[in-house]
DNA sequence: CTCCTTTATGCGCATAGGCGCATATTCACC
DNA sequence: GGTGAATATGCGCCTATGCGCATAAAGGAG
């Protein structure tokens, strides 16, 4: 069970949402896209790889959908994710 | 950083594989293989991609290849490998 | 040197996965 | 109904990846 989680966490595109989704808000997919860097269809692909993981919920609000972390990961799961998002942030800060 | 190492992850026989070796012991390919029941070289390739991650170390001895979880981990890294290992072993108890 | 065991690797095949492009869909607004 | 913004999706292309098979390479034992 834990094999799809990684599948999905293990894309750049896909990681650096999880990351943009980790401060606990909402956030559509044009806001994901604009702060990634990565065009429409791709970034609605990759949340839907997400949200299949389990990773993500969404919500219709008017013309937007916006994505969250799933509040009801396992906490194995969500011990990965957060071990993940530290290590992918701290990885940042080195470069940066 | 952290993106290949969560590709090495990805994979049923290197996840089984880093299991394996999660109690810190040395562990042959042969050994591996009939663990996981894989054949030679899908196992032998299988530890190649998991020491260019950097994850596993290896170490000649006699006709034996002797691999084990490399110790000189980051901390970040060390965390998500555990992590990881702990929801794997979790999954798998709650199938016993 | 020969034989056996263990491990690595070249090769070809089949599948999975990521991408762009165009188009469909959904919703708000007029 | 018509227009525009936001999102999803069908399609084809291209690359990455996992596999088996056969073979090479490395080392021990006789």
């Amino acid at each position: 069970m834990i094999l799809p989680i990684l599948s999905a966490l293990a894309d750049p595109t896909r990681l650096e949402a999880m990351r943009l989704l980790s401060d606990g808000g909402e956030h559509c997919v044009c806001e994901l896209m604009r702060g990634i860097g990565a065009t429409q269809s791709r970034m609605s692909r990759h949340m839907q790889v997400l949200k299949q993981a389990g990773l993500v919920l969404d919500r219709r609000d008017a013309q937007w959908v916006r994505y969250r972390v799933n509040p009801d990961l396992s906490p194995e799961v969500r011990a990965v994710l957060d071990a993940v998002c530290h290590a992918a942030q701290s990885a940042q800060r080195s470069v940066a």
